[in-house]
DNA sequence: CCTGCACTTAACAATTTGATAATATTATAA
DNA sequence: TTATAATATTATCAAATTGTTAAGTGCAGG
């Protein structure tokens, strides 16, 4: 499982906070609060979150000031902020958006709206590491077009690496020949069926491995 | 110099494209603009563009549809997105989020709102290219435009220096000879396909490593 | 005006890939 | 068990892909 990623809500009216608090933690994420900006980058730099939410007035440093302060140290050059802003005031969001943080949220706030948000920025967030299919002891990285057993890497031509790259993207599905076709070759290509078997024949040589699984008169699937 | 990033806008009603697309060519963009859901995929397909923005409600496929669609082919796994949406029906907007999108705008649309939300997405999507990239014992200045090996510098021309920084940039990440077309020459210019290779080679002379894999039929990537 | 450099292209060699045909083998139903 | 259809295997060849070299073009600086 994930490991929880941690919010720093920073908002001066407590019932604003309980209800962030509230809807995150339902989301599991872990929460962390504050009452004011200073208490905002005090605990920012002890607990280093994956996620600001500040609100723009606050007594003592608002917003705007914590979201600069914060920007400046390295640590928090990339963390994401969302600001709370309680009127709907262009210049105010702009200002918002253009000192560097990613979202802003206008109150009154919609809890579903706000998680929301949060979900699509982490997921933004961890887009950056994906394509890797791991299935037992195979790992298959779209990205680097690499199949690695066991520390190996196994080179495969492309419609090889194409090929297995489909069946183990859902290990145990059956693919029909036909969705194969499809899928590899495209619907204006045609190619004998014979062509097929020679391109698993060659995955299942050169992986030395027994994961592909040939279903009489319908197909191929992926299991470990 | 940078290469503009393109932003792909697609909407039914000709005036909020040409809005959109008035505002953002000011801010230093390359606009490519849709009537349709349709004609968006098929231009998404054809232009790869980095930012796509699809209105909600457009005849034939929806916002929805055609984010799905796009979501569904790897080429567009990581692209951001934004809907637009004319009602500020929250549901909507949720589902949007949900769907896959980066984020929305609700019409009407304030140029300036706009252009800060793209420019803060665009700006965490590069919060990574810190300037240096270090691979090893090489070091990319893009700012300086200096490539360092163990202490000697390597002279390299621009377009050296643009396509080995694109290939670094993300190490073990294999670039199609498409992305570093589009990436290095752009789409309006159209050079061979031996260009890349005759780069290639010089590189790795320069370089005198073997840093630049080969991935046959589908591209080159950089790892030490 | 000459020279050198950056970039591109053309041409050919070297290599790899992908598809097919031909044959062998296996699974399954009658 | 046998007949039959489906798949496995192997070898082969054409097509696709890339490497390499040389040469052409345009431009900037001396």
């Amino acid at each position: 499982m994930h490991i929880s990623k941690k919010i720093l809500i920073a908002d001066d009216e407590p019932d604003i906070l309980e209800i962030l608090q509230f809807n995150l933690h339902a989301e599991g994420y872990e929460i962390i609060t504050a009452k004011n900006g200073d208490e905002a980058i005090e605990k920012a730099k002890k607990t280093e979150p994956d996620l600001i939410i500040l609100d723009m007035m606050m007594p003592g440093k608002n917003g705007i000031e914590v979201c600069n302060l914060l920007r400046m140290m390295p640590a928090f050059k990339s963390t994401l902020i969302i600001f709370l802003t309680a009127m709907s005031d262009e210049s105010t969001e702009i200002k918002g958006l253009e000192t560097g943080a990613d979202d802003y949220l206008t109150k009154p706030i919609s809890p579903k709206i706000l998680t929301s948000k949060v979900n699509a920025l982490f997921r933004r967030l961890n887009k950056e590491d994906n394509g890797i299919i791991k299935v037992g002891d195979i790992e298959i990285d779209r990205e680097k077009y690499v199949v690695m057993h066991n520390g190996n890497e196994i080179i495969l031509a492309r419609k090889e690496f194409e090929l297995l790259a489909l069946l183990a993207s859902k290990p145990g599905k059956v693919f029909l020949r036909n969705e194969i076709l499809n899928q590899i070759w495209g619907t204006e290509v045609i190619v004998g069926d014979r062509t097929i078997d020679v391109h698993i024949r060659k995955i299942r040589q050169k992986l030395g491995l027994d994961c592909i699984t040939t279903v009489k008169g319908v197909g191929y699937k992926f299991e470990m």
